[in-house]
DNA sequence: GACATGCTTAGCAATATCGCTATATTGCTA
DNA sequence: TAGCAATATAGCGATATTGCTAAGCATGTC
C-alpha cells in the first residue's frame, strides 16, 4: 500500500465501523444521552451477544466509550460530529428518491 | 429488520462506500476537482479494473457522478459535506495516540 | 458460597468484499 | 472496418463481516 494510502487507512475504519444500520441507531441514540447494553438491545430487536458486538466495534474505532456501574454497562458518544455528518448524508439520500 | 433500523439502511450504505482507504483517497482528490479514471488510477497504485469498481461503488452510493468524454470518464464529487466530516474523523484519530 | 443478572467472548455457517486476470464495451482514428 | 486506447464487467480465490448459540466472567443478592 503506497503512501498516499496509507494516511486514508484510519479514517476509513470510522467510516467501516459507522457502516451498519444497528451501529448507526446506536450512536444516533447514543447522540441524546448515554444507554446501557439492555436498552440498546431492546431498540435494535438482535440478540445481546451481536448488540454487544457491534458496541466494540464502535468502541475500538474511538466513536463511543463505556462505563461499567455495577452490572450494567453504559456507552456514551465520544466523536461529537457524527451526527453533523450523519444529517448531511440524510439531506442528500432525499434527493436520490 | 424493525422499523427503526430500516431508517438507518441508506445512510449506513454511504458509510459503507466510503469505508476502504482507496475509496476515501478519490474523495480526497475529487474534492480538488474532477478527475479521469487513469489519473486516479495512477495515484492509487492498483490495477485499473480495480479502481473502476471503487468508483462505480462511491457512484451508487451517490457520492460521485461521472461525465463521459470521449473515451474517457472524469468523476466528480456530489456529497460536498463528506470532506467536512472527513477533518472531524481525522482530528479524533489524532486525540487517540 | 450459591445463584441470578448483565455483558462479553468464542466458534460456527452464511454472506459480502477485495483485488486480481481475462474478457467485454465504447469511442476515436486511420 | 480494423485496430487501439480508456473504461467496465465477469468470475475467481482469499479474506472479512454478520448474527446466531453456547460458554465465560464479573457483580450483586440471598
Amino acid at each position: 500500500m503506497n503512501q498516499q494510502l496509507v494516511q486514508f487507512k484510519k479514517p476509513a475504519g470510522i467510516f467501516k465501523a459507522l457502516a451498519h444500520p444497528a451501529r448507526l441507531l446506536i450512536v444516533d441514540e447514543l447522540s441524546k444521552g448515554e444507554k446501557c447494553v439492555c436498552e440498546l438491545t431492546a431498540m435494535i430487536g438482535s440478540e445481546m451477544p451481536t448488540v454487544s458486538r457491534h458496541l466494540s466495534v464502535l468502541k475500538n474505532a474511538g466513536i463511543i466509550t463505556d462505563d461499567k456501574r455495577g452490572t450494567q454497562v453504559f456507552y456514551r458518544l465520544v466523536i461529537p460530529c457524527v451526527m453533523n455528518f450523519f444529517r448531511c448524508v440524510e439531506s442528500v439520500q432525499k434527493n436520490r428518491s
